[in-house]
RNA sequence: GCCCAGGUAGCUCAGUUGGUAGAGCAGCGGACUGAAAAUCCGCGUGUCGGUGGUUCAAAUCCGCCCCUGGGCA
C-alpha cells in the first residue's frame, strides 16, 4: 500500500508556502521544507522562511535547521525529507512537501544515484585544482581520466565538472557510470501527487518586487551582516542564495542601497524564470495540477476549494 | 500662434552621400542525475509616429497631420 505525499512546486514568490500552510492546517499536515535556501538557520528574511506565526499554525520541518557553513544537497536532503515524511505518516498526518529546488524535488519523487559523501579533502582539493588550471585546462584533465563524464559537460561548467571528478576522486569510477548502476530509484512505498503553481510572469515579478522591499523593511540587511560577519568561504551555497551577494556589495560600499536591491529584484526574477523552466519540463509526480493564477497575499475561498477537492479526489482517498 | 530639437526594440540611444535596421540595459527560450536561489548554453524580440509624394528603391529626401521637450510670444 502506498502512501500519499503531496508536492506542492512551483518559482520563488508563487505563494507555495501560504499555500501550504493553509492545506495543513485544513487537512492536518506537516510541511516539509524542499528548497535547498530556506535550511540554512542564518538565512530566514531573504529566504521567506516561514516564520513564528506560521509555525504556530501548522508543523514544519527542514527549515533553518543547518548552519550556514555546512552545505546541504540533493542527496542529504532526499534523505532527511524521507525521514520526515515516514514520521508524518506515523502520525497520521498528510506530508506536504513544498519548495522551488526541481533538483531536490526530482530526487525524491525519481530517485538518485547512491553515491558516497565526498570527503571535504576531496571537495577542497577539487575547487583548488579548478582554480590552479582554469576552466579550460580542468576539463582538459578531467577528459584524460573520465572521457564520458568530460563529453558531457560544457567545458565552462565550473560546478558540474568539479562535481564529476568529485566523484571519480571519491569512488574512482566515473559519475556516468555510477548513474546508470546505482541509482536509488523512486520510493515504491509512496505515491507523489503534485500541485505546480505557474502564475503569470508580469504578477510574479511584481510579486517578487514587492516581497524584496518589504525584506528590506524586515530587516534583511542586518541579517546579510550578521552572516558576513562569520566570516565563511564566499562560495559556500548559503554565500549565494539571492540577495546576499547584492546586500554585500552594498555592506561593503560598492553599490547604492537602491543599486543594490534594484539587482537583487533582478536575480529573483531571473531564478524565477530557471525555475518555470524545470517544472515545465519536469513534473513533481504521478497526478499534477497546473494551477496558473497563483495567490500572492490572501487565499480566496473557491481557489481554496478548487485545491482542497483536487487533493481530496488525488490522494485521500487510498488513505481511508 | 510662431521658432527650434526630437519621435527607431520594453528602456536609453546609433543608423555614413537613399539599398526595408543595430548596440547597451531589460527581457525571452533551453539544459540540468548530490553546494541547484547553483552552474551553463542560446536568442534582437521592430507596421523606424501617421499619411501622401519623389525614386527602380525611403528610417534616411519633400508636403501635410499627430505627439513630446525647449524657446519666443
Amino acid at each position: 500500500m502506498s502512501k500519499p505525499v503531496l508536492v506542492l512546486a512551483g518559482p520563488t514568490a508563487s505563494g507555495k508556502s501560504g499555500l501550504a500552510l493553509a492545506i495543513a492546517e485544513a487537512m492536518t499536515g506537516v510541511v516539509i521544507n524542499a528548497d535547498s535556501m530556506q535550511v540554512y538557520r542564518e538565512l530566514a528574511v531573504l529566504t521567506a522562511r516561514p516564520g513564528a506565526a506560521a509555525l504556530a499554525r501548522a508543523p514544519h520541518r527542514l527549515y533553518g535547521m543547518l548552519p550556514a557553513d555546512e552545505p546541504c544537497s540533493a542527496g542529504g536532503w532526499r534523505k532527511m525529507a524521507l525521514g520526515e515524511i515516514a514520521a508524518a505518516h506515523a502520525t497520521g498526518r498528510l506530508a506536504i512537501v513544498t519548495g522551488g529546488s526541481g533538483l531536490y524535488i526530482q530526487a525524491l519523487v525519481e530517485g538518485i544515484v547512491a553515491l558516497p559523501e565526498v570527503p571535504r579533502e576531496i571537495r577542497e582539493s577539487a575547487r583548488a585544482l579548478f582554480e590552479k588550471l582554469g576552466a579550460e585546462g580542468f576539463h582538459a584533465a578531467l577528459a584524460a581520466r573520465d572521457p564520458v563524464m568530460a563529453g558531457r559537460l560544457r567545458p565552462r561548467d565550473r560546478q558540474r565538472l568539479i562535481r564529476a571528478w568529485e566523484v571519480l576522486e571519491t569512488t574512482g569510477e566515473s559519475l556516468a557510470a555510477l548513474q546508470e548502476e546505482r541509482s536509488e530509484g523512486p520510493p515504491a512505498h509512496l505515491d507523489f501527487v503534485g500541485i505546480l503553481l505557474e502564475p503569470p510572469r508580469g504578477e510574479l515579478y511584481a510579486a517578487i518586487e514587492r516581497r524584496l522591499d518589504a525584506m528590506i523593511a524586515a530587516g534583511a540587511i542586518a541579517e546579510v551582516a550578521s552572516l558576513l560577519a562569520l566570516g565563511l568561504d564566499p562560495r559556500l551555497p548559503a554565500m549565494k542564495a539571492v540577495g546576499v551577494p547584492e546586500l554585500a556589495s552594498y555592506l561593503h560600499g560598492e553599490l547604492s542601497l537602491e543599486a543594490a536591491v534594484r539587482r537583487a529584484k533582478q536575480a529573483t526574477r531571473r531564478l524565477a524564470k530557471r525555475q518555470l523552466t524545470w517544472f515545465r519540463h519536469h513534473r513533481p509526480g504521478r497526478e499534477i495540477l497546473i494551477v496558473k493564477d497563483a495567490p500572492f497575499a490572501q487565499l480566496s475561498e473557491s481557489f481554496k476549494e478548487r485545491i482542497f477537492n483536487f487533493i481530496r479526489q488525488n490522494l485521500l482517498t487510498e488513505a481511508h
